[in-house]
DNA sequence: CCGTATCCGACGCGATACTG
DNA sequence: CAGTATCGCGTCGGATACGG
């Protein structure tokens, strides 16, 4: 597994450290489906549409390794392993929520930019 | 060029928005050292030391495109081109504020965690 | 000075199939 | 249920060299 965390991040640039990223398409939305409690392996997969079964153990690795979820095996059968936001994992959810605020206030307008970029008729010039 | 952003970014995870990433290793890095005002493409190499000129130029590209940053040249010889934050691109600070915050709180305990995962001592058992 | 052209390696992420 | 094993592709980002 890689290290989506630079750790030049805050030294590259002169002026002061810059924004970290979390790292990664699922990390954040990981961290959203575990803000309300702890779930199950199986569990993260329904809000996560899409991800494989794969790629959500490495993330989880990943993020359990950084310290950011807690894994609990209940053991028996059949298997039950629960994930949990940690303290320092919870600590992310406010700089996560300026985030979502930000996107909901101006992600239309970035994507509109996108469009209007090279955007020329599509197909009807006059 | 390809998109950083996510577009099912929003609509992954079903309890509400998740976090963006303005994406890749260089956008945040510029957009704090256009944050003091324009600067022109030479001088940003400077503070964001390790970058190619290809990599600024796709990435400032990019940027444009996505209503972030304006680019202006002044023409003439020697050539002359100025960045500069968007009205857009401004109000990406906030939020940049709020994870620089975190990282500056909490990464040295993320790296901490980090080591002492698997961090069995190094090479001297007893 | 401000880029572009070309090549290339590494990683993130996904599809599919299999196991304790 | 909760993973692991393999395989492969697309993208990001870097090295190097050249052009207006």
């Amino acid at each position: 597994m890689s290290e989506p965390l630079d750790p030049d991040m805050f030294t590259g640039c002169a002026h002061a450290p810059t924004p970290f990223r979390v790292g990664g398409k699922w990390t954040p939305r990981i961290i959203r489906c575990l803000e309300s409690g702890p779930r199950r392996f199986g569990e993260l997969g329904v809000p996560l549409r899409g991800i494989t079964p794969k790629v959500l153990t490495e993330t989880l690795r990943s993020m359990e390794r950084d310290g950011l979820v807690t894994r609990t095996d209940h053991g028996g059968v059949p298997p039950r392993v629960e994930y949990e936001l940690s303290a320092l994992g919870r600590t992310l959810l406010a700089p996560m929520a300026a985030c979502c605020a930000w996107a909901a206030a101006h992600l239309p307008e970035l994507l509109d930019a996108r469009e209007a970029y090279g955007g020329q008729a599509p197909c009807a010039p006059g």
